[in-house]
DNA sequence: TCGCTCATGTAAATAGTTACATGATTCC
DNA sequence: GGAATCATGTAACTATTTACATGAGCGA
């Protein structure tokens, strides 16, 4: 139940959808926009290490007939974990600070939840950010010390980045319904 | 010269808006959209020893008639470091993986750069997030594996969420413009 | 055979988080 | 007198970054 930092989720849901060997993962997190997360070995290898101590993932043969390499998978309870993560209430502080996070969880969404429980995050990702958004709004309203102008400007930004994202969670989730028959409010 | 976690340059800037304990520095992260900084001690106070071991702060007397309590202040070298770190180049990088510390440069730098380098680093900006932006859509149009569908989605959002920033980074430079007499292109 | 890609790891330094620990002052 | 706030720090743990280190296989 512990919780674990991204990067292992990251490598978790990526192992989920294809078996992969670390130098696999290395070259997805090189190469594809989930470049949030380094590529070093540094920072892959210990996390691999540390998910396969805790059960979580586990060798499934070799890379072609290259000796030493290891394809990598989840075991049963790595996918629990990963399902457990993905299923985790939305909360203001991870909308304030993980937005990243949240983001990452949901790409992983559609191979391991019901298009129910997607069509929920969308809809408590679209309230939670506006909410956000408001709390953000009543800031720059108050502004107790007179702000600088640039810091005025940078808190526009803040907001214009989380409106962004709560009309794309809108968009988003409209289009999901509608290519999985949820037509319901 | 070396480099600096954000957090340092985020108690530097601040530091040289208004002398402050280090409870008054917590506060602002505890009660200011700054919160993507930690307001726990066990991340200020370690920072801040860094900062005064390095010359880049210093004690600038008491808080009230509280003994005990330190009002900090930026050194000279601390106001070069600042300035230095504002007025760095804006990198692929820093849009694709540190967006919040290059607003959080944009906050402070109406205190410590002239009106035609914060108009310089806005160009930077809005061109630097564009570039990402085609980047991104190149990366969604070649789309090498099959992408998942919810994956699909999530690149979306990376895109409106870039597409945001660059015009609120046009918007800010046109308005800065207008308040700073600077109409030449 | 030379260089590139595939492949895995470790070591040291740095940082951040959580929890603990303490004590003074101010307000009710 | 008790609670909240002001104020500063440390300790243990966890994670990340950078750099180092190694070696096999493959193509030109």
């Amino acid at each position: 139940m512990a919780r674990r930092p991204p990067l292992e989720y990251a490598l978790l849901g990526l192992l989920a959808g294809q078996p992969m060997t670390g130098y696999g993962l290395r070259r997805v997190f090189a190469s594809t926009p989930m470049g949030v997360f380094s590529d070093s070995p540094g920072s892959i290898y210990p996390a691999l290490a540390r998910l396969e101590r805790d059960g979580l993932i586990r060798s499934a043969g070799q890379s072609g007939a290259r000796r030493g390499s290891r394809l990598l998978e989840p075991t049963r309870a790595g996918l629990a974990a990963l399902r457990r993560w993905l299923s985790a209430e939305i909360t203001r502080d991870d909308v304030a600070r993980r937005i990243d996070e949240l983001l990452l969880r949901f790409a992983f969404m559609d191979r391991h939840l019901d298009p129910v429980s997607v069509d929920r995050f969308l809809g408590g990702l679209a309230a939670t950010v506006s909410a956000y958004v408001n709390e953000l709004r009543a800031y720059a309203g108050s502004a107790g010390e007179p702000p600088s102008s640039t810091g005025r400007l940078a808190l526009g930004h803040g907001i214009a980045a989380c409106r962004a994202t709560a009309q794309w969670a809108r968009r988003a989730r409209a289009e999901w319904r509608k290519s999985h028959g949820l037509d319901l409010p």
